[in-house]
DNA sequence: TTGAAAGCGCTAACAT
DNA sequence: ATGTTAGCGCTTTCAA
């Protein structure tokens, strides 16, 4: 035994165990991939010299084997600086997690805005990554098409919008149930005139957000009519939208397709001084950390963030089988996070 | 010729660069990594064929071979429901930027709380990255230690508090000067008693924070006797450290040793029906979504970590050139974010 | 300036 | 049940 684990200047190899266990570097091999194919003394024997070696397989060398890198990339979005917007955070920590308990390791990569495909290109011909994880499903977003047309193995967080024949594993999350929660959590609290905040008519998201708040209103027989606005999801834009409604249409709550739109409402209550749960209630969407830890607490629809991480993850790995499995996609449900502001 | 690009089952390989090119193997190689070694015409018709068949090595390959991987190492710790501590978000997606420019990628692996060093070792013995980036550098952290034992490469962000014979680089962040620019603007805006709220005293990080502001009021010759509380970093302790100061000492302004204690004290001043920045100032220390987004925008000292993100990967240069290289660590100077709240 | 040979550490296919 | 052979795609010698 020539090396010690803990003094090697390089690690040791399959050759190093296969010696010092008296084997062929090929039946270590095994005893890693195969246990089964082994002899239960020759196995233990084996394991014994893997142990006292502190050996694991170069993952440089089985990637070149096997053509696997059991990498996943990510492609990383722009922080959006004032905003309430941190729901990567939690998504990135969930998948990591539940990948790693897969035998997976998540790779980064720069979301240049110029040119969002080049990331994926490097990555995709270098062969650095078996799959990716691709989290911008907007209308019309040409990476879904391009990755199938590269061959690339991907699943989608955000379902195929408008791509009906879309054949590739999606997981997302039924945000109109989100809102017709929030709204109907408001209804049951006495309120009548509940307005809603939300996105541009080109946000696919925004539009089916706004149709939980409409559903819940409409099978409550309550008027929809002037309370609601459209506006680009900043705290500004909230805080002129709900300043605007609460002139003109008299609302005693609002429903936001973001914490961002409703930390908007909250400024323009400061402004009135109005309290928030007290003469306004405001719901948001995302469960940010803004909403956990202002006062009086905002309430918020929760994305079950690591449940969509883990069901990804179940794709993959179906993806990544032979032979390859695409289950159909999965939707999940958000929650409600009651807190003062209602 | 025999692949076309777009339509390949399997990507081009030097050989067929080679093939294509008229030349050998070696020689493509070469147009790729020393191309001072070919002739102006040879390496335009290499070029040529690389370009055509978008060819790029593969990764396995060439890191089997040349025992580097072009990845760096990043525990992600566990995010903090209920806080507004979102640095990691902005750090993460800095240094992704920062490294991919300089041609490395990051890879992330699970912070597992139970033993906290196994993920760095899979690692590390697979040889899966070429270096981390340690980013949890308290006192007595086995960490530097163990990576230095196993002649891991890393560059930590944090400095190494107690060990002065640590040989490691690392970058920080003076937030000692964070604090005490807070303090100095809420003493130029005419504020005399100023309490601080910080973390207990085992926390290093959390004394310096607080020396910055000692430093401030003493250089001005203010008191600080009974201003000072040190509690745990969440919400409602901030909420209660500021009930029990403003009941017993009187203070016109708070400086917090994170943007969670400050929303603790806007908890406390929402209890008063006290508003922030008009009857009592509040700085927060970390710039978060929550300190842009709460009204009236809480006035907070913000980590430079672009800038340390940059300094890491100069240092991960010098780490892995050769010969190694390692610099001095660098201490970086935070900014004073002022917003409605001083 | 270019090419040929060897081998990084591993596993698939085959032979024993 | 175990060993032998070959080769994944690349770069580091060394030779021409």
């Amino acid at each position: 035994m020539s090396r010690l684990p803990g003094r090697m200047s390089t690690p040791p190899t399959l050759a190093d165990v296969a010696e010092l266990a008296g084997v062929s570097r090929q039946t270590v091999s095994n005893a890693v991939n195969n246990p089964d194919l082994l002899r239960a003394d020759t196995l233990a024997r084996v394991q014994a010299a893997i142990e006292q070696l502190g050996y694991q397989p170069n993952r440089a060398a089985r990637s070149l084997r096997t053509r696997a890198s059991h990498l996943i990339g990510l492609r990383l979005p722009p922080v959006q600086e004032g905003t309430a917007n941190a729901l990567m955070d939690r998504f990135v920590h969930s998948l990591v997690e539940t990948a790693g308990a897969a035998g997976y390791h998540v790779l980064l990569f720069d979301g240049d805005s110029a040119d969002p495909l080049a990331g994926y290109d490097d990555l995709l011909r270098s062969t650095a990554v078996d799959a990716f994880v691709v989290t911008d499903t907007y209308l019309g977003n040409p990476q879904a098409q391009w990755l199938h047309a590269r061959r690339a193995q991907f699943v989608a967080f955000g379902r195929p919008w408008g791509n009906a024949e879309a054949r590739h594993p999606w997981v997302d999350i039924d945000s109109a149930h989100g809102s017709e929660l929030a709204t109907t959590h408001l209804i049951d609290r006495g309120h009548t005139r509940i307005a809603w905040i939300g996105w541009r008519k080109d946000s696919l998201v925004g539009e089916e957000r706004r149709s939980g708040w409409t559903r819940a209103m409409r099978s409550r027989g309550l008027a929809t009519t002037g309370l609601a606005s459209r506006v680009e999801d900043t705290v500004n834009s909230g805080r002129m939208a709900a300043a605007a409604l609460l002139d003109e249409a008299r609302p005693t709550a609002f429903v936001c397709a973001s914490d961002t739109l409703a930390m908007g409402v909250l400024h323009t209550l400061y402004d009135r001084r109005l309290r928030a749960g007290e003469d306004i209630a405001v719901v948001g969407f995302d469960d940010s950390q803004v909403a956990q830890t202002v006062p009086p607490g905002i309430t918020s629809v929760r994305q079950p963030l690591e449940e969509a991480a883990s069901e990804i993850v179940k794709a993959l790995e179906g993806l990544l089988a032979t032979p390859s499995y695409v289950g159909p996609g999965a939707m999940l449900k958000p929650a409600l996070m009651v807190r003062g502001s209602s």
